[in-house]
DNA sequence: GTTGATTTTTGGAATCATTCCAATTTAGTT
DNA sequence: AACTAAATTGGAATGATTCCAAAAATCAAC
């Protein structure tokens, strides 16, 4: 029904307990869905995939999970101008790269130093918490669904 | 009735002319507003400063002359995640700061070689089109309403 | 394990920025 | 002035997301 392996298991009640949740069957089927494949779904995607092991699940459910999940820092949201959200489980410090041709998104692994070092753009007195980079363009077209 | 110097009306002109569209009342208004103020204001902003100088104008329209000036490359919009889109008149390549504490949003420069030094960071076989950075965090308490 | 208190889930309604539409008006041309 | 194509307009439609109140599930204490 669910398929998360231990350690993905221990992150999540982690996560959720360190923000005073509980961990509910909805919760890991979520987070699982997002993990097996990291296309970066819609909210409706990860809905559709969801149901096909958990038919009973609802819409609004989905939603919250993901909101929660974010919240937990287990899982980021993109967006592309307004279009729908999108959801990626989080591995650190990433770009994002949007193929224009067909729509997708790749992450793009960033240096460590990546912070820091784009922050010497900012004139004094500006202190940013957090950066954003994404990118729009053309990726090579031999590329497997996951991402990099 | 409209307010848009001389160079600001002839970039305008030029840029319509070069995509094969009208230079209109309407559009030249937009385009005034988001130059009289350039602190990023959400369509519904632009509408009601608009309207105060042309009361006629409809909210459709707005959006329309909106789309428009962004396909001209006059102006770029932006988005923070799904929130309305706030629009700025383009003066090149510039990355925004977010102010939490405000909800205010601010240009910050970018060096010259910004866009191919951090395409560096691309994977081969990425062709990146257009980069975007943006910030989030605490601007400076002493800035007034304009951009940097 | 049952009870009670608190969260979570659920389906459907509501929201709201944006887009769509068909009719009218305007701009540019002959 | 007349004609054609493009732009504007108000209102309806769209669609992702949020809200709501009721039902179900979880956790803690006994």
């Amino acid at each position: 029904m669910i398929n998360l392996n231990d350690t993905a298991k221990a992150n999540l009640d982690e996560a959720l307990a360190n923000s005073g949740l509980r961990s509910t069957r909805q919760r890991e089927q979520i987070y699982a869905v997002l993990l097996k494949r990291r296309d970066h779904p819609t909210a409706d995607e990860v809905y559709a995939r969801a149901k096909e092991v958990m038919p009973t699940i609802s819409l609004a459910t989905v939603y919250n999970c993901l909101e929660t999940l974010v919240d937990c820092n287990l899982v980021k949201k993109l967006n592309y101008e307004r279009e729908p959200s999108r959801f990626c489980p989080n591995d650190g410090e990433h770009a994002h790269f949007l193929d224009e041709a067909n729509g997708r998104v790749y992450d793009i692994l960033l240096p460590e130093d990546f912070q820091s070092m784009v922050s010497k753009i900012l004139p004094r007195g500006f202190e940013a918490k957090k950066v954003k980079l994404t990118f729009t363009g053309y990726a090579p077209n031999d590329l497997d669904t996951n991402s990099l």
